[in-house]
DNA sequence: AATTATGACAACCGCCATCTC
DNA sequence: AGAGATGGCGGTTGTCATAAT
């Protein structure tokens, strides 16, 4: 039991995926959906088994992935969740929008367990190292993931399973105001961190615990909730100050268009019409000009590489005071990776194709997503037709395809970017 | 230049919960 | 009700690139 069968059969490749694996399992799903995910190899002609294919497409494939290093705010954020949450990564990546829990548990075990204990804080307790040496604080917050639930009924969960404020979080979504209990949690003060100084809210360790709980008390079968108001955007949590839904940044709530289930033969899975990702994307009120027209109204799909903060590197973010949220352009767009590509040909450098290949794939899917955004319904077929590629292409002309869209792409919304960009002044 | 250490990332493994028959 | 199938999660390992020696 718990076996999956499909790991018996012989045959199976794994290791590392390639190009023409990846693009087997992304056309096969943009057309179809995945439905049953032991199928999708079979009807991909993938010698993988489900499994891995769904690994793939969650933690590579899918297109509302951010990609790229972390932000200060991302790790900061991070480390709050996983003072209250410990390893459920899961529940930690539905906080952050295009994050996999694939790659925080990387950069968690990486490095930022590296730079608490530099910081003298235990990791697994958020306590000071001293504290926990001494033998004051003897049990982890995260336990094991399978005794995590168990951890979280303990006193945390407990003390916090008030019925009101249950009940608050509930029916109330919107983050708490200022007015929330002003009490911080320990790891608060034991840390050196604090959350982004322009914070309009310290968000407590209370709150956290009445996200979790609330969007554990919604959902039935999952830790997915069932409705993505379930998912609060924690944004308003971080950057609420300056935001306003009247900004221009008129957002459309749920999926994005170009992906709409209706598309799908398969049952839509969860993961696009209830992803936190794309809804969290999606309603990220980031602080703008007051003074963009009202009417201007970008779907945040359309720009999916705008991020917010510094983009520090774990490896050199100990400057990271970011002391304020910025909207930034992503370089990989703005700059050299997506208005480079025709360009690329002139950076052959002998660097093996596979190893690029997922930058460019992935710059290319993220660009192309607008244009399909544009005409949500027939989407499958331009996709077919447009990509061009073929299960038996050789990658280099999945690479031609995409780059040739992703230039469509930009030459239908350079306009868009433009505006963008002379709104902000940032490019 | 060769070897070793380290870091980052991708992928696999094993388990559990849920679903379906 | 129970067994098998499946999805999902967290821990761990493998792979590769780069830095250090």
């Amino acid at each position: 039991m718990g076996r999956h069968s499909c790991c018996f059969k012989q045959k199976l490749r794994k290791g590392l995926w390639s190009p023409e694996e990846d693009g087997k399992l992304l056309n096969h799903i943009t057309k179809y959906g995945h439905g049953c995910w032991s199928s999708v190899p079979k009807q991909a002609g993938l010698q993988r088994c489900g499994k891995s294919c769904r690994l793939r497409w969650i933690n590579y494939l899918r297109p509302d992935l951010k990609r790229g290093t972390f932000s200060q705010q991302e790790e900061n954020l991070i480390i709050e969740l996983h003072s209250v949450l410990g390893n459920r990564w899961s529940q930690i990546a539905a906080q952050l929008p295009g994050r996999t829990d694939n790659e925080i548990k990387n950069l968690w075990n990486s490095c930022i367990k590296k730079k608490l204990r530099q910081r003298g804080i235990d990791p697994n307790t958020h306590k000071p190292l001293s504290e926990v040496e001494n033998g004051d604080e003897k049990i982890p917050l995260n336990i094991k993931g399978k005794n995590s639930n168990q951890t979280m009924g303990n006193s945390n969960e407990s003390n916090l399973l008030e019925a009101e404020t249950v009940k608050q979080g509930i029916t109330s979504l919107e983050p708490k105001p200022p007015s929330m209990p002003p009490h911080q949690f320990p790891v608060d003060n034991s840390l050196s961190y604090k959350f982004n100084h322009s914070l309009s809210i310290t968000p407590t360790k209370d709150f956290f615990l009445n996200r979790y709980i609330t969007s554990h008390e919604n959902s039935t079968s999952s830790c997915k909730p069932s409705d993505s108001t379930e998912y609060f955007p924690l944004h308003q949590l971080n950057y609420g100050s300056n935001s306003n839904p009247n900004s221009g940044f008129s957002v459309t709530p749920g999926p994005p268009a170009w992906f709409n289930q209706n598309c799908r033969p398969f049952e839509m899975n969860s993961e696009f019409n209830t992803n936190p990702i794309s809804n969290s994307i999606l309603t990220t009120p980031i602080s703008l000009p007051s003074d963009i027209p009202p009417k201007t109204s970008y779907s945040m799909s359309r720009v999916p590489y705008w991020e917010v903060g510094s983009s520090g590197n774990c490896g050199s973010s100990s400057t990271g005071s970011t002391s304020s949220i910025e909207l930034q352009s992503n370089g990989s767009i703005f700059d050299n990776n997506v208005f480079s590509w025709g360009l690329m040909d002139k950076d052959p450098v002998g660097e093996p194709e596979e190893l690029r290949w997922s930058e460019y794939f992935h710059n290319s899917y993220v660009m192309a997503a607008p244009t399909q955004n544009q005409t949500p319904q027939p989407l499958y077929n331009e996709i077919k037709s447009e990509t061009q590629y073929t299960t038996d292409e050789p990658s280099t002309s999945w690479h031609q395809n995409q780059l040739q869209q992703s230039s469509q792409a930009l030459d239908m919304y350079g306009k868009d970017f433009q505006r963008i960009a002379a709104t902000f002044g940032q490019i």
